[in-house]
DNA sequence: GCAAATTAATGATTTATTCAAG
DNA sequence: CTTGAATAAATCATTAATTTGC
């Protein structure tokens, strides 16, 4: 935990068992089990695109029941999906940038789209509450119908976030020179939280 | 704290007084005194760039004793500097991006730029201690030669780190509709949860 | 069949843009 | 117009698939 001295922390090993089940494996980056993908992929269909610190916290508590997880894992989980979602249904409708209706853009880029371009033919902003609903759902998360099963894990919950990685190239061998190394995923990141 | 309603949380009040001294202002966001920024400068100019966990949290401490301050402004300050200085050095030398020596680069990057460009024609490696010296200066924090003064502050140290803003877009009137919405009802979309 | 070698996915970081408060 | 804050885009890097030679 403290500065230097932990070259290449990744590489260590740790208590990681996800759907295998093989205990003491390597432990370098965060494996989602299929159960967990599925759920997150779920609440991606749902219309859920960067949810809050509350819902990182609810879900990855939520998922920590199928494996280890970790908040920022969820937080880099929507953020890659929906980066690469956008990115996917880019290269199929080559659609004039102005024109298309890329329901995925955060208030702010919309906004900016609209100041700048003039565009949208048609009101973007004609909304649908299912992310409302999707809160709600989540809200309720503690309860479910189904008696679900976990695959079977041993240890399971390390819910903090503790920017570990991140240090670790820092400080690694190149020791960074002075520069940097960096940071953390916005606000999850600072492990005093 | 929840998630919808507080549209626009940002805008709302508290009792920001940092320099200044008005109590009971906005508290849009944080308003560095002159010190802080000096110390910051300092820091930068040391060569710290990325500072980590550690030093984010004993750097916002010790800003803490001339105002109101929160890990995560300095986290964006080093991030926001960092990136200005180099936006402003590549305004002013229009110097291919092969030769160029920043140390602003963060190591993957300089090593992607050897990979691809075959670049440095001189060692970007040569280590600068600089920030080595940083981290001690930090690590004595506590203890400084001059008896500073703090201009006068009433309210200090709020240094949680809790995800503010970035959520509020995300909830507020737009709730980004979906395209990709096809699909059922949540309800039984989501009822293993 | 089964590893080493490749390639495809995708988790994690870093940089670039943009918003908007003051 | 400066700059704190937030998000998107780019990219790095590791792990799983898949292919290939034996």
């Amino acid at each position: 935990m403290s500065s230097r001295g932990f070259t290449i922390k990744a590489r260590g090993l740790c208590n990681n068992n996800n759907g295998g089940g093989t205990a003491g494996t390597k432990c370098g980056r965060w494996n989602p089990t299929v159960e967990q993908v599925k759920l997150l992929t779920d609440l991606f269909k749902a219309g859920l695109r960067t949810p809050s610190t509350d819902q990182i916290q609810k879900i990855s508590t939520e998922l920590s029941f199928y494996g280890k997880i970790e908040s920022k894992n969820v937080f880099y989980w929507f953020q890659n999906h929906k980066a690469r979602e956008r990115q996917k249904r880019r290269r199929i409708s080559t659609v004039d940038f102005d024109h298309r209706q890329d329901t995925d853009l955060s208030r702010p880029y919309r906004d900016n789209l609209r100041r700048r371009h003039q565009s949208p033919p048609k009101d973007i902003f004609e909304v649908c509450n299912v992310e409302e609903k999707v809160i709600e759902t989540l809200q309720l998360f503690p309860l479910s119908k189904v008696e679900r099963v976990r695959p079977n894990v041993t240890a399971a919950s390390h819910n903090e976030y503790t920017r570990e990685q991140a240090y670790t190239t820092a400080f690694s061998t190149f020791s960074t020179c002075g520069a940097e190394m960096e940071h953390p995923p916005l606000d999850l990141q600072l492990s005093f939280l």
